[in-house]
DNA sequence: TATTATCCTATCGATTTAATAGAGTAAGCA
DNA sequence: TGCTTACTCTATTAAATCGATAGGATAATA
């Protein structure tokens, strides 16, 4: 199940993207506009600028706004930062490989078996598509 | 992330799958050759019989073994029984449909539009996949 | 009737999730 | 300089979920 966190973070990348310029967006208006808890969407705002997708502006006229342009910006990126491992399972995971504790052979594994096709698939659909390909 | 309760039961069925014939194997036999906890595969392969895809015998030379043959059960079954929804969102579910409260319309929603995506191409996985299929 | 093995409910601790509170910091402007 | 604005950061919370365990009830076999 994807998380509210992710949920919210890609609706407020995709309200950002759709902005014309590159215009700081108050966090209040990202909210309002997409029905968000404020307060939950400011921490998440600041986990997207830490990881360097966001920019961020204090005082009067700040906000936040996207540093690289929609069309550059895969979601693959996004989703690893939102919601983490793009796998089902952290041993066919690419970027969080984790080994299992049970299973000695994964070569062998059933789970592991089904669960690449998964995360293949997945992966492609997510490499198909850029921050600009969910702007409406 | 798959649950345990999902990762279990996969591997359950795959060695119920696995055996000759259908004679019923006792929990203690499947939780030992798949290291997993026997009292918590117990609530698995109980809700697996409840759902039709098992069955049990009680008493000496008792268990749990499959009703079908394993090549007629396809993974988007196994999968629903066992994790629930196949969509990451509610409103891209096709057995599980639920409207979000925030998001005033489905089709100019970027999630949904992203979703929709994740859901068909994960679908096609699950039901490219039969429980003999996954046999190693 | 004794043994075996599933059935069922209840509970538990740990973790995660979603949300909130509140004080701190930097930028702009008069 | 001092005021206002708006992001920054840490801490806390309530609720939900997860994984696991305990223990007795029930049914089938010998």
């Amino acid at each position: 199940m994807l998380s509210k966190k992710t949920k919210y973070g890609l609706k407020a990348l995709t309200f950002l993207a759709s902005q014309e310029g590159r215009v700081p967006v108050q966090i209040s208006e990202i909210a309002k506009h997409e029905n968000i808890s404020q307060k939950f969407l400011e921490s998440i705002l600041l986990t997207l600028r830490k990881t360097g997708l966001l920019g961020s502006k204090k005082g009067k006229g700040g906000g936040y706004y996207l540093i690289k342009d929609p069309k550059d910006i895969p979601m693959t990126t996004v989703m690893r930062v939102l919601e983490g491992p793009i796998a089902m399972v952290p041993c066919v995971s690419l970027n969080f490989y984790e080994k299992c504790e049970d299973c000695p052979d994964e070569a062998s594994c059933s789970v592991h078996k089904l669960m690449l096709q998964v995360r293949d698939s997945t992966l492609d659909v997510f490499r198909n598509n850029t921050l600009a390909d969910l702007v409406p």
